[in-house]
DNA sequence: CAAAAATGTAATATATAGTTTACATAAAGT
DNA sequence: ACTTTATGTAAACTATATATTACATTTTTG
């Protein structure tokens, strides 16, 4: 299943790049988060849900079953 | 303004050392999250929400001004 | 197809989240 | 007042998020 956030950015129309500089972090770690390959922090969660114009719970809360 | 994980903890009736050992963590870090002393990680934000029954959002997205 | 742009990935380095141990203070109970 | 129980705090340690650099692969566009 896709990333939330790759949607999202997707959605925005930004690269990798593009997001990771408007947020102040790194292409890379955009990429791992996106392939949910790791563990980010609440601020760059907050950052990012920004960014992207959505809410921690859009990008990180897992749907309900 | 007193801190939203605190509120829902007491709401719960649980202490620090009740509330850290249901999610695995040490009570320091709880007391740390409670005064905003520091940038917990998505996964434990996501494991404290469950444990109190609330979202991201309820305890760590800020509130509309 | 060829060139450019976007993304994957890996090694090494650094900052900081979270642990452990320990003690001090505050709050609650008897 | 005394004794528990809960919380604050601090130093030293460990694990891991994130940066940096670099190159490989995939996707897009002319």
């Amino acid at each position: 299943m896709v990333n939330k956030v790759k949607i999202a950015r997707i959605e925005k129309d930004l690269t990798q790049a593009q997001l990771a500089q408007k947020i102040g972090v790194t292409r890379q770690t955009i990429g791992l988060i996106e392939k949910n390959e790791y563990n980010p922090s609440l601020q760059l969660c907050v950052a990012i849900a920004k960014t992207l114009d959505k809410t921690l719970n859009d990008l990180f809360w897992e749907d309900e079953k």
